[in-house]
RNA sequence: GCGCCCGUAGCUCAGCUGGAUAGAGCAUCUGACUACGGAUCAGAAGGUCGGGAGUUCGAAUCUCUCCGGGCGCGCCA
């Protein structure tokens, strides 16, 4: 049983000794920021105290009575502290099981929190225009989309990476157009695509192909391949057009008039999305008869309904607008606008050494995807990108990103782990032979460095399910940046082997250091990281 | 005007389902190596948590309000 389950335990055997009537079924406890506040704090006396009509002080007292006659396993203290906290210390005993614990779990086994119970969640994300290449600001929602689902897999969830193509109406048509001009060398039309990318695209394109269906399928091939780049893979490439010719539009249209969420008026067809809380009612199908953009897209979020339980979206904050409209037309289609989950990437601002590079060349392209990933690393590209919230606008320095030094957190985490896999390199090359983990002695571990690094260690379990409730894989960046700051500490002033270093220290070092890869390797393999062997 | 996001150290950012003395990296200053990779470690300095009010035993965190910045508010996609 986890401590804090124990503690819970007891102190909830503790409340109703006390005459506390009910216990409280939540108690809280914590790691106090202060260590000399203990190894778990609970605030449950501070928190009851009212409703019992009891002063927080006398029966937080109370409790701390109760258990010091039968302290819970590992517990060497309990105290009374500040208006109320119970504060328990612990024995080093409990770090100990911390790391039998990592090691007989494992990568695959440890901070696996059964969130999902297998329940299908369809994350779609980067879904960019079929027409240019992928670029810096496409970067963050690419990277933030596959480690949410990253995290959904591990727990619990099953998931399904999916790219939506706008491969269908005028921006399609304006594209091809814009390539054929190119291949014929000439400029493309006022209102066409500029950029200078047509210009190598064309000279690629053969004679005889059809600009349209050619410049698509060029358009598709650059985006996997600058994905791919990112070790990112989805598992569907949904085609927008492909509903025409499959009548998936218009079998939306008709459930949607099945559920009286369509009305005529001015000549046009509208949906009642202000039946669920929209600003106003969207039109469906202009006067002319063409659809408009929202039609194929509830067509599509119907259909993805149909082959999952959950629908989770990245979107880029200029789209932030039409998520009451998405959902309003879910709520109309029946769905619980609460299963499709849309999350908001703020904007990324490129720099260079402090200057913003949001543009490049003559045509006023944006920086491609590609050349950021050229420049920094894959690597490096989806740590930056993924280190700090996506609710806060970001500044992606390249300069500062390409640097294979100590101001870049990237290499930081990553020569943790490389130097990990040199201990057990050198170690082995010495001669020690492993012995089984329950023949080592783990009570050996007491120095300040190794208790550090088994108390980050403990805590990843926690990181990984508020990282995936929240849906914020920067809480995974920071958890490895403390760990892999604990693993430099402890390299540091620790030896695993050599002069003074017994051989039975020597065992359980290489225990905690293998526990300390395990976490890493869950860390960056959440985030999409490499964890290098060497460097 | 309305909606969403943001405002925390010189810079870039954590911390936000309320907890005790607000953290990290960079930059600055000062230290530490005849051993497993110094791409390291230790210390110092650095703060009206944008302003104000409220709720609470307790607020960076919740509520209201104001200020500042970003992004949206189409029968465009």
């Amino acid at each position: 049983m986890d401590v804090r389950d124990q503690l819970r335990s007891a102190l909830a055997d503790a409340l109703a000794a006390a005459g506390v009537d009910p216990v409280p079924t939540e108690i809280s406890l914590e790691r106090p920021a202060n260590p000399e506040h203990g190894d778990w704090s609970s605030n449950v006396a501070l928190a009851s105290a009212k409703a019992a009509g009891r002063n927080p002080r006398e029966l937080g007292q109370q409790l701390v009575d109760h258990l010091r006659h039968a302290p819970p396993r590992h517990v060497t203290a309990v105290e009374i502290a500040g208006p109320g906290f119970v504060n328990f210390h612990l024995g080093d005993s409990w770090l100990h099981d911390v790391l039998a614990e990592v090691l007989t779990a494992g990568v695959r086994g440890y901070a696996c929190p059964d969130l999902g119970g297998g329940l299908h969640v369809n994350v779609e994300f980067v879904s960019a225009n079929p027409n240019k290449p992928l670029h810096a600001g496409h970067g963050r929602g690419a990277c933030y989309g596959d480690s949410i689902a990253r995290l959904r897999e591990r727990c619990g969830f099953r998931v399904t990476r999916e790219y939506y193509i706008n491969d269908r109406g005028v921006q399609m048509t304006k594209y091809a157009e814009s390539l054929a001009a190119r291949k014929r060398g000439e400029e493309p039309p006022e209102d066409g695509y500029q950029g200078e990318y047509l210009i190598a695209w064309a000279e690629e394109m053969p004679d005889d192909a059809d600009p349209l269906e050619w410049g698509y399928e060029r358009a598709l091939a650059s985006h996997r391949a600058t994905l791919g780049a990112l070790q990112i893979h989805h598992d569907v490439w949904f085609s927008e057009k492909s509903m025409v010719d499959s009548g998936a539009i218009e079998e939306s249209l008709a459930d949607l008039r099945a559920h009286d969420a369509v009305y005529e008026a001015d000549g046009a067809t509208w949906l009642r999305t202000t039946d669920h809380g929209d600003d106003k009612d969207r039109v469906l199908i202009k006067t002319d008869g063409d659809l408009t953009y929202l039609t194929p897209d509830i067509a599509y979020h119907r259909d993805k309904f149909s082959r999952a339980d959950r629908l989770f979206n990245v979107w880029g904050a200029d789209h932030h607008g039409y998520v009451p409209r998405m959902k309003a037309a879910m709520s109309l289609l029946g769905h619980d606008p609460d299963e499709l989950h849309i999350a908001i990437t703020q904007m990324v601002d490129l720099m260079r050494s402090g200057e913003p590079v949001a543009m490049s060349g003559r045509s006023g392209d944006f920086i491609a995807l590609d050349d950021v990933i050229a420049e920094v690393g894959p690597d490096a590209a989806r740590f930056t990108y993924l280190m700090q919230s996506v609710d806060s606008r970001q500044t992606f320095d390249l300069d500062e990103v390409a640097t294979q030094g100590m101001e870049n957190p990237v290499f930081y985490v990553q020569y943790a782990h490389a130097r990990i896999c040199s201990i057990l390199r050198k170690t082995a090359e010495a001669g020690v032979e492993r012995v089984a983990l329950d023949e080592v002695d783990l009570s050996l571990l007491v120095h300040e460095r190794e208790l550090e690094l088994l108390r980050s260690l403990q805590t990843l379990p926690d990181t990984v399910e508020i990282a995936c409730v929240d849906d914020a894989p920067h809480r995974i960046v920071g958890w490895s940046r403390e760990q892999a700051a604990a693993l430099h500490g402890f390299y540091h002033d620790c030896y695993v082997m050599g002069d003074g270093v017994s051989a039975e220290l020597t065992q359980a070092r290489l225990a905690l250091v293998e526990a300390s890869q395990v976490g890493l390797r869950i860390a960056l393999d959440l985030l999409g990281v490499s964890a290098p062997e060497t460097m």
